[in-house]
RNA sequence: GGGCCGGUAGUCCAGCGUGGUUAAGACGUCGCCCUCACGCGGCGAAGAUCGCCGGUUCAAAUCCGGCCCGGCCCA
């Protein structure tokens, strides 16, 4: 065994270890074992914009956590780690680093520039994560945007397309007329912006008028009826009556529509093609027309009638002025409103119809919910956002993109006919935008000329087959092996996106869950109590938090923030209690590493009663954190072992021991060897409760002090400890904690008086109240003596006068100084 | 408006599924101690009507109902 140093630096250490497990190759996942279970993880690729930050600490610390814990537990452990890269941010972010438009250059020449900027990203990112310790098969690495992720994703689109759950069809989609492209609805943002509340005058055919409040007078032309709340008394005659548009001189019928408020505006409202979601909604309901006039560049079309080639606001000022002209505009007044933004550039979103190619996940929401139910999800509250999103969805999943840096659709259409023409397996990966189809010609009507299918994927398109991928698929024989995953983590803000997708995609594939268990984390707060983010200014960068405390400190702030799926607020105190729990376990090992030199574990010991306190206390602390761990609760994990290694360890048995270690020719060697065994036993115990929450230090520590005895290559691969019975001793802890109270009595005592603890003490009597007590107490006569500085003890089995110890009113004792 | 979560000492955060110890821990505060692993330490102390109001119960931070605040997501 070597003593450990008095210093040690931290960075270096970490650092060392990241090489070595990467060259020891400890964490590769093996395929050819059929022995060990196996446990596969569904690790997130995330998006790589090169900032790791906190929140994806708390995420990757609680894997690794989970992944180290199951290797100890003798898993054969999946741990993969991908880069989801495609997306529209790609695309701005790349046009942005480079100064140029994507649409100044050829498709494929803004692609190439796409992926020489993620791949600079993934490489900063790839960093923190192993500077993170996570213990990642690194021989696994992915790219969703690489040719071999694309032949996956295409042949995904392929089989269902075959299935007939992919089909194409016109429906309303948020569009953003910058972008100029679909975007998903978890993709527009809602912003509070101020607008103009315009009270437009509707003639009705007896001359007389309603008013209308609307935002929008430009999509005047786009009116397709005129709703009343059914209920609104003030209205009631009006239903179905005719009413004249202004502007477009068009008759629709009143109708009445419990979405209508009647306390906005007037209570009258126009229903138009469309201004919002609820206008969507109303239209398909009453089964009204559509008129759209806004084209994918955010102009007036021909439709518009004279404000055609207009933008979107200055149609809104000609029509406004139009109205005034007419005296049709009854007043306006300044209104604040939820406006839907594109998260990207915040322009307002537009809602159109286009072709799109949409998955049929509506149909599937009786299996989400079944499947939902069926999976452990940690914590269990977590699972109704699911199956509440998975309820609350009205429209089939929009799979298109308008873009550019994504997995293309494999799909072409024949120029004379139009029939569609499906990649096969074998053709894939392929880009329609550059290839033709592996045919000579149409199977329909033997043209020879195709067009391209130029839309796109939606990236959670490309990221939705993970646990498929992670297992093999298609390639491996065996997937079936690794599949379902055994969890999938994930914060709770995307369990409507990532988890929901993961499970249609999965459930129309393969017909079966993609995972079986879930393990959520909440959102890293900021220290004002508020999500940490770049805009608020409560950011902390992750490489500011490394370069201070490295990544054990920080994983053990992840991992004791709070309860499993609960928000943490990030504090530099907590991780630098996590950093000053570190130094102390250190000195803790090192104090044993220098009483241990003579030590060999193989020799016999036999534990005194406060040794045997300890170990049983150490199996007590064992199940306790076992059990947390099984349950994913990292909190109640580290919290166990802190106090155990903290308190118990070091702050009562390593001083209540140092006598018996100090000076064996007073208290004897048998005792000191005791002492050696208990203390060998007990690090090397806390060493392994740790490993899963700070994997660097606690390896050190096992290199120098165990690995020549317990022969692992490493801590992350010695097998978890399971509590005996033997060490298992309820009458030692009973026993050990009477004598520490007491001890702790006499340091209180000696508190209140204002002597220094080191002060000796001449004579202590000590009255137990019974006889078992005082024999109870005279098993540790020296512990006692030794921990507390006293000359002379007595120990009477009577009741008697004098301090009470705390807890045993039975006990007292005076002191003599 | 809907869904979910939270409201526990000056601050942060456990506990709440299976109600029953002096409600755990940390930061901070206040004493004392340079005890031979550690002052990035040790020993002590003070500090909580467990959001409010009802109910169930011998007993509620914990279960039920209502209300008030706050957060996240969605509309």
């Amino acid at each position: 065994m070597k003593p450990l140093p008095k210093k040690f630096s931290i960075l270096e250490m970490e650092e060392k270890w990241q090489q070595k497990w990467e060259e020891m190759g400890v964490y590769r996942f093996d395929w050819k074992d059929q022995t060990r279970p196996v446990y596969s993880i569904d690790t997130p690729p995330p998006y790589p914009s090169g900032d790791f930050h906190m929140g994806n600490v708390l995420n990757w610390t609680y894997i690794d956590i989970a992944a180290r814990y199951k290797r100890m537990q003798g898993y054969n452990v999946l741990f993969p780690q991908g880069w989801d890269c495609h997306g529209l941010p790609t695309e701005v972010e790349t046009e942005e680093e480079y100064g140029i438009k994507k649409t100044d250059m050829p498709p494929a020449e803004f692609v190439k520039l796409c992926k020489k900027f993620v791949n600079k990203y993934i490489g900063v990112m790839k960093k923190a994560i192993i500077r993170l310790g996570c213990s990642v098969d690194w021989t696994t690495e992915y790219k969703t945007m690489d040719p071999d992720y694309w032949k996956r994703t295409q042949l995904s689109f392929i089989i269902l397309h075959k299935k007939d759950m992919i089909y194409q069809g016109t429906h309303p989609i948020n569009w953003c007329p910058d972008c100029e492209t679909a975007i998903a609805d978890a993709e527009v943002e809602h912003e509070t912006r101020e607008g103009t509340l315009h009270y437009i005058k509707f003639k009705l055919d007896n001359d007389k008028h309603l008013t209308i409040a609307t935002t929008r007078p430009e999509l005047l032309p786009a009116c397709v009826t005129v709703a009343v709340h059914p209920n609104d008394e003030r209205y009631q005659q009006y239903i179905d009556k005719n009413i004249t548009v202004p502007v477009a001189n068009r008759k629709v019928k009143i109708i009445p529509e419990d979405l209508v408020d009647p306390k906005f505006g007037t209570g009258v409202v126009m229903i138009c093609t469309y201004g919002d979601k609820a206008d969507v909604k109303a239209v398909a309901k009453h089964h009204l027309p559509s008129i759209i006039i806004i084209d994918e560049k955010g102009k007036m079309n021909e439709k518009a009638g004279k404000y055609a080639g207009l933008t979107i606001q200055e149609a809104k000022k000609a029509i406004a002025t139009d109205l005034e002209k007419t005296s049709l505009v009854e007043k306006t007044e300044k209104l604040t409103q939820e406006v839907g933004v594109c998260w990207r550039c915040k322009t307002p979103i537009e809602i159109l119809e286009r072709k799109q190619w949409f998955m049929k996940t509506l149909i599937l929401t009786d299996a989400v919910t079944k499947n939902t139910h069926e999976i452990a999800w940690y914590p269990d509250y977590m699972k109704t956002r699911m199956i509440d999103w998975a309820k609350s969805l009205d429209w089939d999943w929009v799979i298109s993109r308008q873009r550019i840096f994504a997995t293309p659709i494999p799909i072409w259409y024949c120029k004379k006919c139009g029939e569609i023409i499906l990649a096969e397996p074998e053709w894939v990966p392929i880009d329609p935008r550059t290839e033709n189809p592996k045919i000579e010609k149409c199977p329909k009507c033997g043209s020879k000329a195709f067009i391209p299918e130029t839309d796109v994927l939606d990236t959670w398109f490309d990221s939705s087959i993970t646990c498929a991928v992670h297992a093999g698929w298609p390639d491996r024989q065996d997937w079936h092996r690794i599949f379902p995953a055994d969890v999938h983590p994930s914060g709770y803000d995307i369990i409507r996106t990532w988890a929901y997708y993961l499970m249609v995609r999965h459930l129309a594939l393969f017909d079966e869950k993609p995972y079986k268990s879930v393990l959520i984390n909440g959102m890293v707060l900021g220290s004002d109590g508020r999500k940490m983010s770049k805009s608020l200014g409560n950011y902390v960068a992750t490489p500011d938090v490394f370069n201070k405390y490295g990544a054990d400190a920080p994983r053990q702030w992840a991992a004791s923030g709070g309860a499993t799926g609960s928000d943490i607020p990030f504090r530099w105190a907590d991780v630098e209690y996590g950093w000053r729990f570190l130094i102390k376990l250190w000195n803790a090992a090192r104090f044993a590493s220098l009483h241990l030199q003579d030590y060999t574990p193989q020799e016999k010991a036999e534990p005194e009663l406060l040794d045997r306190w300890l170990l049983s206390k150490m199996e007590k602390v064992t199940q306790k954190v076992t059990k947390a761990f099984e349950n994913c609760q990292f909190n109640i994990a580290t919290e166990g072992t802190r106090n155990f290694i903290w308190h118990e360890l070091c702050d009562i048995y390593i001083e209540a021991v140092k006598h018996r270690l100090y000076k064996p020719e007073e208290y004897g060697e048998k005792s000191r060897r005791a002492a050696q065994y208990t203390l060998y036993t007990a690090i090397y115990r806390s060493l392994q409760l740790l490993a899963p929450t700070s994997p660097h230090i606690t390896e050190e520590i096992y290199q120098l002090m165990y690995a020549e005895d317990e022969k692992h290559k490493s801590i992350h691969i010695s097998p978890w400890p399971t509590p005996t019975k033997e060490r298992t001793d309820e009458e030692a802890e009973k026993k050990g904690d009477l004598i520490i109270a007491t001890i702790g009595e006499v340091r209180r005592e000696k508190a209140e008086k204002k002597v220094p603890l080191s002060t000796s003490i001449k004579k202590l009597t000590i009255y137990a109240g019974s006889k078992k007590n005082a024999q109870i107490l005279n098993q540790a006569l020296e512990d006692i003596a030794g921990t507390c500085k006293i000359e002379k003890i007595k120990i009477s089995s009577v009741k008697g006068k004098g301090r009470e110890v705390k807890g045993y009113p039975n006990i007292r004792f005076m002191t003599k100084y």
